[in-house]
DNA sequence: CGTCCGATGAACT
DNA sequence: GTTCATCGGACGT
């Protein structure tokens, strides 16, 4: 594998620079003693208290959204929709909210427990590529919620990967985020080419 | 291909 | 009671 990206990654303001930059890294995680991967595909960028289509908008503090609060690094993950587990990495210091929600993967390790975890026969490119569909296909749910991702020892890692270009890069308005209002355009959706 | 809709829980009015 | 950072199945074109 490569080197773990390093707390310093997280930590800065810029959470849309983030989300662009982590496309191409590594997210690895080990569940139940089995461990899965893949090449991150698409993110979302999700500012902090500004942005009204972020969970921790004005600052909302809740049991759910308090570790967004935390220290860039630590991992946020929630129940959507009452059954999907999404998947967010926590960016900037600690009480500024900012976060990136990885979007979908490119499977990498172990595609057989993916696929059991899905209840696939084989891979197709539904597999993993939305944000319900790649938490599950790597065992990932709220239990695994504020852990950090930089450690050696953490059950959700993320390593430098595949270098992206820009001209591989399609850039879009985020999703399922028609209540934000003036937020609703900002081009925060990072999705890689040719995916599969 | 498209639209419709139920699942199911946290958070809000 | 309603909404919500989603998904997959049903059905029509």
């Amino acid at each position: 594998m490569p080197p773990l990206l390093d707390k310093s990654f997280y930590i800065g303001d810029d959470v849309v620079g983030i989300a662009r930059s982590l496309l191409g890294c590594i997210i690895q995680s080990r569940v139940n003693g089995i461990t899965t991967s893949g090449i991150i595909t698409e993110t979302e960028a999700y500012r902090g208290p500004e942005d009204k289509a972020s969970h921790a908008y004005n600052n909302r503090r809740t049991p759910r959204t308090n570790t967004m609060f935390e220290e860039g690094g630590t991992s946020y993950i929630y129940l959507c929709y009452g059954i999907h587990h999404l998947f967010n990495v926590v960016t900037g210091p600690r009480d500024i909210p900012h976060a990136v929600l990885i979007r979908a993967i490119r499977p990498l390790e172990n595609i057989p427990a993916m696929l059991e975890r899905r209840g696939f026969n084989r891979a197709t490119n539904s597999l993993t590529n939305g944000p319900g569909k790649w938490t599950q296909a790597m065992g990932i749910t709220t239990q695994l919620d504020n852990i950090p991702l930089y450690t050696t020892h953490s059950l959700i890692q993320i390593y430098e990967g595949i270098n992206i270009s820009k001209d591989e890069i399609i850039v879009s308005p985020r999703v399922g985020i028609d209540y934000a209002e003036e937020w609703i355009g900002k081009p925060w959706r990072f999705i890689v080419k040719n995916k599969v």
